[in-house]
DNA sequence: GTCAAATACTTTATTAGTGAAGTAAATAAT
DNA sequence: ATTATTTACTTCACTAATAAAGTATTTGAC
């Protein structure tokens, strides 16, 4: 039985949408920001000089995400850019008191979702399950860019 | 090793992503149509009197994302939509043969991304990590609606 | 048969992402 | 040192989704 057969594409992408969806609202009411916008004000948090390069690299996302992102968190006075002190193009993020604040509202939230995610799992699936997303991501940025036509033959 | 220390939101939702964008690429580069818009296609072409409503059920979405989706579809000459035979306020959808004929060209496509999946998970697992794919998706519909907090003690 | 409620869809505003094309600063080539 | 290229970010046009509020038809209560 085959990935195709499983439909594993689309439960992937049915489990994912329907995660997200329950953790936005969770926090938009707990902590008055999405996930998206949480998973930037954490890595902003923890990233040493966070610029908005290394964020979307990070989010395997494209710097013009990044740019619209970082105006709507910065017009909800959650971060600040500063200047970079070495390189004119590039910004430094910063988190405001306010932006702190939300990561922590917004932590109870997340501990509902693993707590659901752990009963959805089941406790000792949990590692094999992160391994095999991961091995997913790790497949597909192994994959020649092009078509996959390159090196064949 | 819970979920929360497995960071196994963000893995899925990285892992999800990914794979979406990769395919949507394929797909616009043979098919002419997103992953949104090949999937919408296959369950016109797999219902029975396919409506917004059950199609909106089916991939979990709100009625005015399908409003939007079958417009762009329209647009584009892959479905039209023909007044329901009983009840006025619905459309019965129907694929055109552009329509038919962008789920053909689509389904290389799919395969390549099938293929890499059967790489990533390894084939023996994949029957369990689509099970634990549907138990995300079961768990939340299982959940309180509210905030889970209804029923306790 | 009439009125209220539910249902199918639409509209508008907002978040979130892609991709292509552009600006300006930094780096590399010569 | 000047020129070319890369890099960090921006802008624009688009797809795709949510949520709230609205229209119109259908269904249910009486």
């Amino acid at each position: 039985m085959s990935a195709a057969e499983h439909r594993v594409y689309f439960l992937l992408q049915i489990a994912a949408h329907r995660l997200r969806n329950e953790a936005d609202r969770a926090l938009l009411d707990t902590a008055g920001v999405t996930t998206a916008q949480a998973a930037v004000l954490q890595l902003v948090a923890s990233i040493a000089e966070p610029t908005q390069r290394k964020l979307a690299d990070t989010l395997q996302q494209n710097e013009s995400a990044m740019t619209a992102m970082v105006g709507r968190l910065t017009t909800a006075g959650l971060i600040v850019r500063a200047p970079h002190p070495t390189d004119g193009r590039a910004w430094i993020l910063e988190l405001t008191p306010r932006g702190e604040a939300a990561i922590e509202a917004g932590r109870p939230a997340f501990d509902a979702i693993n707590t659901a995610l752990d009963t959805a799992i089941g406790g000792p699936k949990t590692a094999g399950f992160a391994r095999t997303l991961r091995a997913i991501t790790d497949t597909l940025d192994a994959r020649q860019p092009d078509d996959g036509e390159t090196n064949q033959g």
